[in-house]
DNA sequence: CGGTAGATCTCGCCC
DNA sequence: GGGCGAGGTCTACCG
């Protein structure tokens, strides 16, 4: 990876047209060709920057840029599109290059994939009587989160999310209006299962008979831990 | 802005838990004290990271961990969530500070705003005869992109996307549900405006009798770029 | 400050 | 490769 840090102007063309004015930066270059456009400051986010498949060339500027201060003009150009950064180098403070080698890469744990493995581990949070029928229902419009049946028999399709917004509603609507078409499975009722639920998406689900669980992630994480030390010890 | 060149491995916990094995990598350290950890691939996004606001403390590493090659370890804490990043760092290659100072931040020009000052203008595109009633028609729900009124008098809400979606033509069903109940606006007809609809999307909207228009940027740019020369000239 | 909708979204899954 | 959903989403805008 090459790492500039130099003053420069910067204007990507694209999807957008954006501007950067004249300031000091840091310009990531990455072995793939993809460059990152940091300043100190903002988020995880580059101010600008170009995505792999990309390639940089650079140029001498003309002489009417060198005569505006520009020392050298690196363009980045998509392989694939035709987005393109254009990067005006003024003054350079510092150009280093060091070898990283192929990162191992993260490992994650947690979010919606867990939630829905414990609720359907722990299928009476829903009410007394609740039995799985199975997780990843498949449908034509895609597969439904958790098929339950409740005690007295009703199917029931459960749309899990960690925030439970508006969207969500919907998702769930449209699967139970699918679900409901089938003589085998309707009527179908549904539940809105989320570690929150706002209150514009509560007050949308109640309206159209969908019923609200708010999940305690942690208390069903924590009886899933006693449940596998118990099953292992 | 501080850059270090290091082996290192990364453990962050908050909204989930991630590890990052060891390997040679890039750490930024913004001035407000944030942190990115970048490998020499993917995109724009660090591999691990701390938002601000948040604050670095580096400590040195117990005896255990000194004998397994860490030379210091960074915690980078969150100061309003628990949110943390902690960083053993091993063998560092480069440490850095440059001062960048305040940047001058970036400049757009176009997306969905633009197309929806562009369509105002040129109304008719939805058809002869169209009249523009008012761009953002507040509701209850939210604004209306574009209200307008057809040939034959008719009212006409538009919703207008980059990338035409199914969210969207749920969020313009939920606007006409509301303008038809306003007897002064009824019947209200709904028009699903993008520079590129999606298949699922068009049959969803012609399912509920929403008419979809496929708006090109660049033709309506040019009209408009005609036009602002004739008027400026 | 919360709520909504967009993003040069990115990322990962499954088909 | 495209489609779809989630994200430690982030970010701007509006109330």
């Amino acid at each position: 990876m090459r790492i500039v840090i130099a003053s420069c102007s910067v204007d990507y063309s694209g999807r957008l047209s954006a501007h950067l004015p004249l300031a000091r930066r840091v310009l990531m270059v990455k072995s793939d060709g993809s460059v990152l456009v940091h300043s100190d400051g903002g988020s995880y986010k580059p101010l600008n920057w170009m995505s792999p498949p990309c390639s940089l060339t650079t140029a001498d500027p003309g002489t009417e840029r060198l005569a505006a201060g520009v020392s050298e003009v690196w363009t980045v150009q998509n392989t694939k599109t035709d987005d393109r950064l254009i990067v005006s180098i003024h003054d350079v403070e510092s150009d280093s290059f060091f070898e990283l080698g192929v990162d191992p890469g993260l490992v994650k744990d947690g979010v919606e994939a867990h939630l829905q493995k414990l609720l359907a581990e722990q299928i009476g949070v829903l009410g007394h009587g609740h039995t799985l029928v199975r997780r990843e229902y498949p449908t034509a419009i895609g597969p439904v989160d958790i098929l339950a049946r409740s005690a007295v028999g009703e199917t029931v399709a459960v749309e899990i999310k960690r925030r439970g917004d508006i969207d969500g509603v919907e998702q769930l609507t449209r699967y139970l209006e699918l679900l409901n078409r089938d003589p085998r499975l309707a009527p179908v009722g549904g539940v809105f299962a989320a570690q929150e639920i706002k209150p514009q998406a509560r007050v949308l689900a109640t309206d159209r008979g969908i019923r609200c669980v708010v999940l305690d992630y942690d208390a069903m994480r924590g009886i899933d831990d006693v449940e596998s030390r118990l099953f292992w010890s």
